[in-house]
DNA sequence: GCCAACGTTGGC
DNA sequence: GCCAACGTTGGC
């Protein structure tokens, strides 16, 4: 069992908005960075520990617990010329973009990045290194246990 | 809107 | 394979 870190902008895909959907599942579209795929597409399992993070907003922070809900599969945005995902490069015999479906299994309060910035017993976590972008980003057990104290 | 940092692209 | 130019991320 893993744990990971999964960004979303809350004007794209809430927390709220992964609620309200069937099974309060949604697949994770538009990621378009290899990194970020090849943890989706080689390193997650069905069942795996989602901490759902709201980025590029006013309060970024973590703001629900999901999970892995699915094995990969091809993200379909990327065939779509009307999709902002859309990528002219992928074709559907050999699709370059693949995502896994991520299922919020409670909404928690709004641990903020400052507040995780302030948790010495989380120096170390990916996601707060300098320069770090990704989107998706891998958590170890004591970071995951420490967040879950905190929410 | 700015900017630091990183990723991708493409010429050579 | 190098690297400059450009694009993107994401906090502020």
């Amino acid at each position: 069992m893993n744990y990971w870190l999964m960004k979303s902008e809350p004007g794209e895909c809430s927390v709220d908005d992964a609620l309200a959907a069937k099974n309060s599942t949604v697949p994770w579209v538009g990621v378009r960075n290899y990194q970020a795929r090849n943890f989706m597409r080689d390193d997650m399992k069905v069942g795996d520990g989602v901490l759902f993070y709201h980025s590029s907003c006013a309060e970024p922070g973590i703001v629900g617990m999901a999970q892995v809900a699915t094995t990969p599969y091809p993200d379909a945005t990327q065939f779509d010329p009307e999709s902002p995902y859309y990528d002219a490069k992928s074709k559907p015999a050999e699709p370059r973009w693949t995502l896994v479906d991520v299922q919020v299994i409670k909404k928690t309060r709004n641990l903020t990045l400052p507040e995780l910035r302030a948790t010495p017993a989380l120096a170390e976590l990916l996601m707060l290194k300098k320069g770090n972008r990704l989107s998706i980003t891998p958590v170890t057990k004591e970071h995951w246990q420490v967040i879950s104290q905190l929410l």
